[in-house]
DNA sequence: TGACTAAATATTGAATACAAAATTCATTAA
DNA sequence: TTAATGAATTTTGTATTCAATATTTAGTCA
């Protein structure tokens, strides 16, 4: 049978209990500061420790969790200082990745990408918040990829899977969401235009307002509840 | 004995062995697309293969070494294009350290910067290297500190890990050195004046500069001899 | 002599065992 | 009742063993 070319990959027990563990972080089933008991997850998913302790090694690299000698892992929590730090790297980093990309962009990619946007204002004013940010991800996707360069959408991929859990989606504002599809316009206007230092300062402007939508979000779900 | 305040410190096995694994990989010990053999490692080492293993993931994530399930773990090499790769990233998040630093560092933290500066050109007159680039390397470290992101600090030590084994030192050309000595000049005046936006631009420049030199530097050591 | 196959050997991935450290529980004293 | 202490138990870090996979070696055949 050679319709298999290329190497047969395998996909080891620690990498797997990775991806678990990730996807358990990220969808909350391990909240922030949850204590990662190795007997306990080893039960639940059936392994030994050596995978387990391996995979915690892992994660600990990804700041998911982070690791105490003789005290064990626990689940790191998100802080408000957490996203000052990270959102203008993320916006220095993506507005590098705009400007890379008006250099090797392809005109079959920026076809694609005005369908993405013309999908992204479709599903805003269908009030379809979920479809809205699939299309915003398939956006930036491609801007990334068409950057051409794999260490910046690594890298960038490490940085925002830290942050993947503030949840801020649901709460966006209508004055917030109708700026966004504003700068998704000016941000498409200037891809076509290949105008990179341009597209740059429109990425990272976006980006820093993100960052005003989280903080807002976090404000409002840690105030203290004074009528309790 | 009350001196001692805070937790006690530990150094686990596997820490060690990242740390050990790293040095030699960085003192060119471990070459690019070497194999690491775990029982000779193990044997060299005085330790079991758990921890070693352990310290290979840690490895991994950094990039420096790629473990290919069931075959092993291999030093990682770095190429022409992992360069040209990695530096146009540091450049924007060194100019994004710089416009952070310009807001928030302290006039004591310029006079420091400024001796350090005081001190690498000293080196430069004396045509001394190695010292030139220890105080080069201080004031990027100032900078980067004054810059108060933990964040930013620890992404770009990650990827100046990465290509910490490219040895453009030793190559550096009258020519460049000139060029960088001067960048610094601009670079310090940048900072005197707080100039976020100014400073950015020049670090840029002076990391595209370095890549410039690291390519030429590249190609002369894997030229073809072709007089063999 | 080169190619192929099977057996032997070495290496890697994971499970288990052992030792050290941390936590919990029970007892005692103030 | 609370605090301190010691014992018991649990958890973490590392070593060792077992099983699966890859590589090397040896033998056979054309």
């Amino acid at each position: 049978m050679n319709t298999m070319s290329g190497p047969i990959h395998r996909n080891p027990l620690h990498a797997q209990i990775v991806e678990h563990l990730r996807n358990m972080i990220h969808a909350g089933d391990l909240g922030p500061d949850e204590k990662l008991n190795e007997k306990a997850l080893c039960e639940q998913f059936g392994v030994s420790r050596t995978p387990l302790r391996e995979a915690f090694k892992v994660l600990s690299a990804e700041r998911l969790i982070r690791i105490t000698p003789h005290y064990g892992a626990s689940v790191t929590a998100l802080t408000v200082a957490d996203l000052e730090e990270v959102f203008p790297i993320i916006g220095a980093l993506e507005g590098l990745a705009g400007e890379l990309a008006c250099t090797f962009i392809t005109d079959d990619e920026i076809a694609a990408v005005e369908r993405m946007h013309r999908d992204l204002v479709r599903h805003y004013e269908a009030r379809d918040r979920a479809q809205y940010f699939v299309s915003n991800e398939a956006i930036h996707a491609a801007i990334l990829n068409a950057a051409r360069n794999p260490t910046l959408a690594e890298t960038l991929r490490g940085l925002s899977g830290r942050i993947r859990r503030a949840r801020y989606h649901a709460n966006l504002s209508e004055e917030r969401w109708h700026s966004a599809v504003a700068e998704h316009e000016q941000i498409l206007s200037k891809l076509k235009a290949r105008d990179g230092k341009g597209l740059a300062h429109v990425l990272q402007a976006h980006l820093a307002n993100k960052l005003a939508t989280v903080r807002a979000t976090i404000q409002d779900t840690t105030r203290p509840d004074q009528s309790a």
